[in-house]
DNA sequence: CCGTATTGAATGAATGTTCAACAAACGCTG
DNA sequence: CAGCGTTTGTTGAACATTCATTCAATACGG
């Protein structure tokens, strides 16, 4: 892993417009300033990987060279196949950073959560729409890897951020609510349209059209909570407001 | 238009393991035999576009190569060029084609639909899954567009299958049940989630992971319509049980 | 026999990879 | 600490390959 930085704010969701450069040098500098000669293995590693994702959400993965992300990290032609043996291992390794940063961000905004069901399920909502993973860079590199995923095993296995584990915990949720608000629902096919409905609102914010941000996002999560779950969340333009603290 | 075949049978759901090859024969077969020499300008066109959704869907968008499309026609190397100018134009016109396909289907479903707002909705969701559409040669063909879409204004512009019209229908029928049956939900934020939950739906198909089947997504897409209008679904293993025919 | 569709080889541009040369840090020894 | 060899990181040009595009020759239909 390569040490992915969890800011994660849960809820000040503001405009995204100057998103898509800002972090990239931000987190560029704050990692050690030395750039010139010195930066660690990793730290380069972590360089070239940034400078990826930077231009599959640039130009979008059949666009994306080698030429590109060397240019991208200010560094020469033949550095990254010092790095990453191939192009083919660059971009997996980039997958894999990002999978792994999904993971630990849920798991982390689960953790963090309190044990009232309906508080873990906002938890993992939120935590979809946090700015830390839900910007159209990373957006945009995500959908890159997608497009590619079907015709490449390797991709298809990193490609389900929202794996088995995920969906386990969203079936479980539904099923601990369904026994606290006795709703009809069956709880694994339920589980599955919410999980898909973040993954279409992610794709619906990624494809940038429309008036779709992450506020109307999140609040179209939210109304679909509070019509699911009536007795768990009360329907409301800002955030949710929680009906029953105790079943 | 390239003359879209809708046969659109809206609910025979079954496997779908020979899904990926057997429409494409199908249609070239029969779609008048005369392949040697003979066949239209408009049929060596239509006879390209199908090939390249092949292409893409086997081997995706950037493995996509003008001799594999050749190839997978039957033609020659030089031929593309001849009835579309260039790569790019074939695969506009290939985007072009599945954007038109995907229109037509949903407005004939809706079209063919009763009266009732619950109906139409239903024709709406289970137009999505119809196999016709929704299939896995064709949503891999659609996800290698997507991954490309971003960085590209004229497959952005296509990509918006479920477009603005798509859009405002479905919060047209949400604001009418809201109506129908007092629900307290806001209807532009619902129906965003609704028609992201079958994009979400769309893409987990895609990713052919787990078991998600053509029926187990309608099932989830029907779970939700369901929990969300209990006035006028009622929850149930196939298909959907209306409740309230009228109001 | 004319026009049009089709072929397949040639061409040139783009790009991933290799590699010999170079430079900086490190370790060792005196 | 100076000197020196070794390891490790870096560069940029050369190379090989892949691929879209072009085009002169060809074959078919009317």
């Amino acid at each position: 892993m390569y040490g992915s930085p969890l800011a994660m704010n849960t809820l000040p969701l503001d405009d995204e417009a100057p998103e898509i450069e800002k972090p990239v040098d931000q987190d560029r500098k704050s990692e050690g300033e030395r750039r010139g000669r010195k930066a660690s293995k990793e730290q380069r590693r972590q360089q070239l990987i940034e400078a990826t994702i930077d231009s599959l959400a640039r130009r979008g993965y059949s666009e994306t060279t080698m030429a590109d992300v060397a240019d991208g990290a200010g560094l020469s032609r033949g550095i990254v196949n010092f790095h990453f043996e191939s192009k083919e291992k660059l971009l997996v390794a980039t997958l894999q950073y990002m999978a792994d940063e999904y993971s630990l961000h849920w798991r982390s905004a689960l953790a963090r959560a309190g044990q009232e069901p309906a508080d873990r399920l906002w938890a993992l909502v939120a935590a979809d729409f946090d700015r830390a993973i839900c910007n159209k860079r990373k957006l945009a590199a995500w959908c890159a890897f997608w497009g590619e995923a079907k015709s490449r095993p390797t991709y298809q296995a990193l490609c389900g951020a929202r794996d088995e584990a995920y969906q386990q915990v969203f079936v479980d949720l539904c099923a601990a609510l369904k026994g606290e608000g006795d709703y009809a629902f069956e709880p694994k096919a339920l589980a599955l349209a919410l999980s898909a409905t973040l993954e279409g609102l992610w794709h619906r914010l990624m494809m940038g059209t429309e008036s779709v941000t992450r506020e109307t996002s999140l609040q179209a999560a939210a109304e679909m909570l509070a019509s699911t779950f009536p007795r768990h969340f009360a329907h409301g333009a800002s955030g949710v407001q929680r009906t029953i603290p105790k079943a």
